[in-house]
This record gives structure tokens, sequence and C-alpha cells, in this order.
DNA sequence: TGCGAAACTTAAGTGAAACTTAAATATGAT
DNA sequence: ATCATATTTAAGTTTCACTTAAGTTTCGCA
């Protein structure tokens, strides 16, 4: 799960990313409306949080923005005063949800949990993602088979929940890039080919019926054998 | 997924189309705004990557007149210098993101996936081409008919598509060489024929009711039997 | 019908892309 | 601070798509 956060005031940003990824969301950290709505016109996001109070363009500016570009992701507004007007105001901008400072961390994971719940429903099934005979649950990080079963870590989560979102679909190097890493990140390509491996090894202790194939100069793809 | 790039200076040109070829667009390139024009007038693209700078007719120009023809394709505008005049003056004519001189290639394909994005949603129809008994699927390089398919190799791929997307037109050998191996490539036109062969050997396996057929002198076309 | 040119087929060689492994580094928990 | 685990880098290895080359067939024309 990728979200964006959008929060200019630095120790409250990194302290919710830290949070976040403790989480195992994969958190990008815009400072300012502006950034907030370059990050959002070039990645896709499963959510983002928004703080209202922002240098170069509010939060309301920033969603008005996105959503008459057509962008439905799910959004939680952060305000620092509980203001009804305000309140009003960024639900009818196409908010989703809105959270006032100070918060406690269980409330946002909580909403954030409530807020890409909807788009998991809406796409597909729920915590569980299941391909030929192997099942990738996504509340413990557990990838399994009828013969065995592994608790991944982080990356090689979001590497094979990306391909069992996308089974049968080409996959790049690239767009694992982007989607885990974040298009800025300075990591080799290597790391992907250092995860399809590891994530090869699994399939095979599972005796999975089904592989990561390679297809060169293009990307990866989750078939049955 | 039908792109084409405006851009004036060769050495920059060659090296995003080489790109985006790999990343599976098909690209067609203009040097300069007046045959930018000429080509959207008579093709209809997915997207646009249009230099502000260029002889002849400046991007900004070539926007205006597309949008004021009615033309609603998605664009990135690309400029040496980040002056936010420009760059206010390009998204008020119409573009739908812009870019500055110097960019990493992940950058661009991170933001043409953006603009592209609403497109690909709305119409996937353009990723299968079908042509008597069968189909070639865009998306995963699958070559089919009822009774059989193939996962194709990129440059099969690259020259089924040509034929499948140009049927019964001759095509010659010299433009299968510009189109998929670039026009400065220095390899024998043999590679041609050797693909050629590899493809009708294919059709043949799948009891295609289509061949490739050579007309001397001339080229190669596709056409029902 | 026979000749030369163009088109075709096949198979082996090559290099770039993909893969693996292990070691180095970063992160985080105790 | 120390140790355990996760992630990244680096380097050596393998694989396979592409190219080449050489021999074969087909075609058009005299």
């Amino acid at each position: 799960m990728r979200l964006l956060l959008a929060e200019d005031e630095a120790s409250l940003s990194k302290a919710v990313v830290t949070i976040l990824r403790k989480n195992n969301y994969t958190v990008d950290a815009a400072y300012d409306g502006v950034e907030a709505l370059e990050y959002l016109e070039t990645n896709e996001y499963d959510g983002v949080i928004l703080d209202v109070m922002m240098p170069r363009m509010d939060g309301i500016s920033v969603l008005q923005k996105i959503r008459s570009a057509g962008n439905h992701v799910p959004v939680i507004l952060l305000t620092a005063k509980a203001e009804v007007d305000d309140k009003v105001r960024g639900l009818d901008s196409g908010a989703n949800d809105y959270l006032t400072k100070p918060f406690a961390s269980r409330e946002l994971l909580a909403r954030i949990r409530a807020m890409t719940r909807n788009s998991a429903a809406a796409g597909q099934a729920d915590s569980k993602l299941h391909f030929g005979n192997i099942t990738l649950d996504c509340a413990t990080f557990t990838l399994s088979s009828p013969y065995n079963s592994f608790v991944l870590a982080n990356k090689e989560f979001q590497m094979i929940e990306f391909l069992m979102r996308n089974p049968r679909q080409i996959i790049s190097a690239e767009q694992f890039m982007d989607r885990i890493w974040g298009f800025d990140a300075d990591v080799e390509s290597n790391v992907v080919w250092t995860y399809i491996s590891y994530l090869r090894r699994k399939l095979t202790a599972l005796k999975a019926d089904v592989e990561i194939r390679a297809r060169r100069n293009a990307g990866y793809c989750l078939e049955k054998m």
C-alpha cells in the first residue's frame, strides 16, 4: 500500500512517516502543497493524508485540483483546529475523512485502514490474495501454499502483492521501482532482480504452481506453470 | 499506446525514442513544430511530448493550434529552463504536464503513464489487434488463434504488430528496419527475412487464415489467404 | 527452359540482460 | 551499545534473443 503524506511541519511529518512505515506502508512525504500536487500527478497512491494548512498551496486547493483532474484517490484531511466550516468545505471538495490535530497514531491508522478498505473491496477480495495454489495474507504478510508458508519482509511483500494484484500482466522493473521505491529513489534496478530471485526461491519451496516469468526487455509476469 | 515526440535536437530525440520503444510505446518523431502539426492532423495519438523551443513553430503554438481544433490528446511540454511564466503559459494553453530538461528517463516514463492513465482506462480495445482468425495481445505479447498461441519475443512482436496495424499494406524491408531497428542501425537486411521466416512458421502452427506475402522488390504484406 | 537475383531457412555464435549469491550496509529492537 | 534482521551493492555466472553467415529455394524474365 502506497501513501502520500503532505505535511509541512517537519517533526510531525517524520514521526508520522516512521509510524506508517512500521505498519508496512510505502510512504512519500511532501512538505508543501505544490510538492504534494507534483507527487500526485506523477505517482499512483492508495491514499493521501493532506494537511490543510501548508505553504505555497493549501490542502483543500490541492484536493480540489486533483478531483477536478478526475483523480479519485482516497484523501484524509488533517487540520489543527476543528472548525466546522473547514470541515464542510473539505468534505465538499471530495475528502473522504477528516482528522484534527493532535491525534493518536492508532486513530490515524484506523482511519487509513477504513479509507483504503473501500478501494480494496472495490478492486477485489479484501486482505487475502489468491493465485494458483498460493495465498498472500496482506494482514500478516504471509505467503502460503498447502505445503508451506513464509512471513515476508516488507519489500518482498510489496513485490509479490503487486504481482498478485496484476496476475498475467507484464510489470517492468521500472514499474516496481516507481511503485515500491518511489520514482526518485536512487537504487540500482539490480535490487528488483534480487527480490525476484528471493521470491522465486520461496515459490519453489512452497511448491507453487505459479511462477514469475521474465520477459526479456519488458518485465516480469506472474503466471500459472 | 501510440505517442508523438516533437523535439528538434536530434540526439535527444533519438535517445528518448529508444527509451520509449523499449517501454513498448509506438513512437513517431517530428523534428519541428510544423512537422508535429502535420503528424497530429493525420494520426491519432494517445499522448504527445512537445518541446517548447522548436524551429518553424514553437511547441506552445502547436499546442494552441490543436486545442483550438478540438483535439484533447494529452500533452507533456518539454523545456530547457524552468521559467514560471512559460510554465503558466503552457498549462493555460492546455498542456497536461510540464517537464524541464534535463530530466530522468524514469520521470518522463512516470509522467507519460500518469498522462495516459485515463485514456487507458477508457479505451483498452487498443491493446488487442485482430486480423483474420489471429489476435495479437499487445499487453502480453501473445499471438493466438482458435488453435494455438505463442508468446513472442520483442522483435518478433514488433514485426507482427507493424503488419497487423497496417494490414493489406505493402511494408518494405527498409520500413521495418527504420521502425524497429532505428534508421541508423547497422544490421543486415537479412534480419528482416529471418524474422519474417520465424513469424510465418508460427502462423502455420496457428493454422492462421492469413499469411505474410512477399511482393518482389517491394516488401511484405499481411493478407487473407 | 535456364539463369541470376531476390527471398528464404536454418543453425551456430555472441553479447547484453537476467540471475544468483554473498558480503556490506542500514535499520530497528532489546 | 549490541545484536538481529532487512535491504542494498557488487561481482561472478548463466541464459536466451538477436544477429550472422552460408546454403537453398523461388521467381521473373530472356
